[in-house]
DNA sequence: AAAAATACCGGAAACGTTACCGGAAACGGT
DNA sequence: ACCGTTTCCGGTAACGTTTCCGGTATTTTT
């Protein structure tokens, strides 16, 4: 029979059902419950990272002693400092950060969401903000949106969960609804948003001075003598395009030109929606003779089929882009462009981030504007037929 | 006088020294020694998350049955349940991932090492890593080296210090000792290696068929006419270099041309290097006729070098590189290249970690080829003159 | 109705770390 | 030698979670 595991003896033993696919006990002497653990599974010893007791243990100290010793806590004599410290060593001891941020509450973490990482822009961003918080101790999470509103959300709720200490965010070209980054979803976390931003929200931003930026493009199209300017902006849900587009049209303004509804086109960035516009441009009566296509390879679409089409860039149709500036020197022409600085984007968020973590809740939201410089080249040069950089 | 915080009284009280700035008394009453929290700074309460016990607070449960319920454990009432699910969805309960990480030594994070997240190539294996394992439930944590052994290094220390769960890594160009990805720096970790990978480690790997590639594109070469090709090789240090440059020796031997030593340069990337090979090239007795330019954007900054130098590409000399897709079918004229398929070594190499998770001590190291594919356009298509494109 | 089986919950321990604070020994001055 | 002071170390609790397992109440069986 079952021998009672507290009083050894047999005599008052039962039987008591079945308790998670075990045989359950009770003895009626010690009033006990047990389980037969005859049965179960060696308990295997799971790979194991050496600790703060494994070194105790080795020098027979307290764990918390090797703690001060290894933080370089004052409570410690230098000798066992020492010892402790070669013990460390030879054990190759690596303190468990989960451990330390459950402690502390802090990961030394920040999370960046961003809708996509191969776009070159993003990509330098994100070289950007590496760079500063590395200075200061920071790892980077990323996580691509994709685009998408609901991936976006659940990007940020699993670096909360993760408990990142900041979050830098682009927000997808989907995303209307700002409730996941608000300070109550974002449990007080610092928030900073960078290049698509959200008013609704209020956090810190770094902005790129979209209205600027097309303002002098649209100035120097003019300038080369372009009499019927065309644009190619993006969704009219996003505040960059929108912002982009008022540039545009303040710049015809100035200068006494008309805004004709027919130059304006708005497409999702796609490829074939940019060469559909041209093609309706070229069909018009009095068509375009310079197109500013305001985001992403859009202009390189562009440069790509007016080739096919015979046209000559710059003389028959000038194209100016909006960053891209590594393409924009590569391609043929030259592309005419603004360089957004994305690095510097990237950098400023960081640092917008850092301040926020020293200042607290004496942190001001304020908003950072990147102003990008027009890199002229051959594309939008018009009656000049050479090959032309300038460099600002 | 002090009162013991003991006893209440005051008699047996004296002083005992300072300790940790603070003055330190001694009851001897109560045989106890005590200090003057008096002065201590009010011990400003944190800001808080909801966990586990302020939900069970709330129902008056204890924080297992909370954990229970909302793991979907068995040992619960349906109704008991479903009402710390309310209460935790009122509360906006959110798990403390690094708790749980704690717990389990899990963390769902997978590291990922990279030299430069700016070159297209390695965002783009990023992104194809990232699609695999965010299906799988990982998050991910990217580091660059910027080439650097030391970052490198750290890095991945720095990974692992986070306990992540697998690590991916495309060494620097300067690695050349890789103790600190092996089994034992690692903990065991699951390690693959991908692009640049070294021999030195039993893990697996991916890598892409360099020597093929190489191959290929050099026998198209041949096949256009070229009789003196040149080839502008990347640092003798990297595998890769050394693989694409055996890849392309055996085409000329395969086609009974000679391997002229002046042929052959090795440069680090950088653009101003390959600028003068090309010039030193073009100032031989016999300058060659095409160029492999094996890496990087180095193809694209002998076009323009050529271009400046009025030389007629292919004609005159035919340039043909190796990866960077997108630029390729940008520049003008397109440029001949190996399609590395990025995102397919990225996808593999995550769907090997996965394997390695399920697998555990099972797992057998075992290396991946991805066959590059060869992209004709342009730039080698000597004696055409005319706009070819070629998508395979 | 007694015995056996089941259902469900709470308590405790553990993951690895650090902060706090008291104890004891060593030290210093009279 | 005594007492006040300093140095240094250990114990404990806590961060938030999950797992194990015993206890109790309820249900089923005999």
């Amino acid at each position: 029979m079952m021998k009672c595991t507290k009083c050894t003896s047999a005599d008052a033993v039962m039987r008591a059902g079945f308790i998670r696919g075990r045989q359950r006990f009770f003895c009626k002497a010690c009033d006990y419950h047990f389980t037969d653990n005859k049965a179960l599974p060696a308990p295997e010893r799971k790979r194991h990272q050496t600790t703060i007791s494994d070194v105790a243990k080795v020098l027979g100290v307290a764990p918390s002693t090797v703690s001060r010793a290894l933080n370089g806590h004052s409570d410690i004599n230098s000798n066992t400092r020492q010892a402790i410290i070669d013990v460390a060593r030879q054990l190759d001891y690596q303190p468990n950060l989960l451990a330390q941020s459950l402690k502390s509450s802090e990961t030394k973490t920040i999370g960046v969401v961003i809708p996509d990482i191969e776009r070159p822009f993003f990509a330098t961003a994100i070289s950007g903000i590496q760079q500063v918080v590395t200075e200061a101790g920071y790892r980077v999470m990323i996580c691509q949106s994709k685009e998408s509103y609901d991936v976006e959300v659940s990007n940020v709720q699993a670096l909360i969960a993760s408990r990142v200490d900041g979050l830098l965010i682009c927000h997808s070209r989907e995303t209307q609804n700002f409730d996941h980054v608000k300070p109550l979803a974002c449990r007080g976390i610092p928030v900073v948003h960078f290049d698509r931003v959200s008013n609704e929200v209020d956090s810190a931003k770094v902005i790129l001075d979209d209205w600027n930026g097309a303002f002098n493009v649209t100035e120097h199209l003019i300038e080369q003598g372009a009499q019927r300017i065309a644009i190619l902006a993006g969704p009219e849900s996003l505040l960059i395009s929108r912002n982009r587009l008022a540039g545009y049209q303040h710049a015809l303004k100035r200068n006494q030109m008309p805004l004709r509804p027919e130059y304006e086109v708005h497409i999702e960035f796609q490829p074939e929606e940019a060469v559909a516009a041209l093609d309706a441009w070229l069909a018009l009566p009095e068509p375009p003779d310079a197109i500013f296509a305001i985001n992403y390879t859009n202009a390189f679409d562009l440069l790509v089929a007016l080739k096919k089409r015979g046209l000559r860039v710059p003389d028959d149709m000038a194209v100016v882009g909006f960053g891209d500036e590594f393409m924009a020197s590569m391609i043929e022409p030259g592309l005419t462009t603004v360089d957004l600085h994305p690095y510097r984007i990237g950098q400023q968020a960081a640092r917008l981030f850092l301040e926020q973590m020293r200042m607290k809740e004496n942190f001001q939201p304020r908003t950072f504007v990147i102003s990008g410089d027009l890199v002229i080249r051959q594309s939008s040069l018009k009656g000049k037929g050479n090959y032309f950089k300038l460099e600002i």
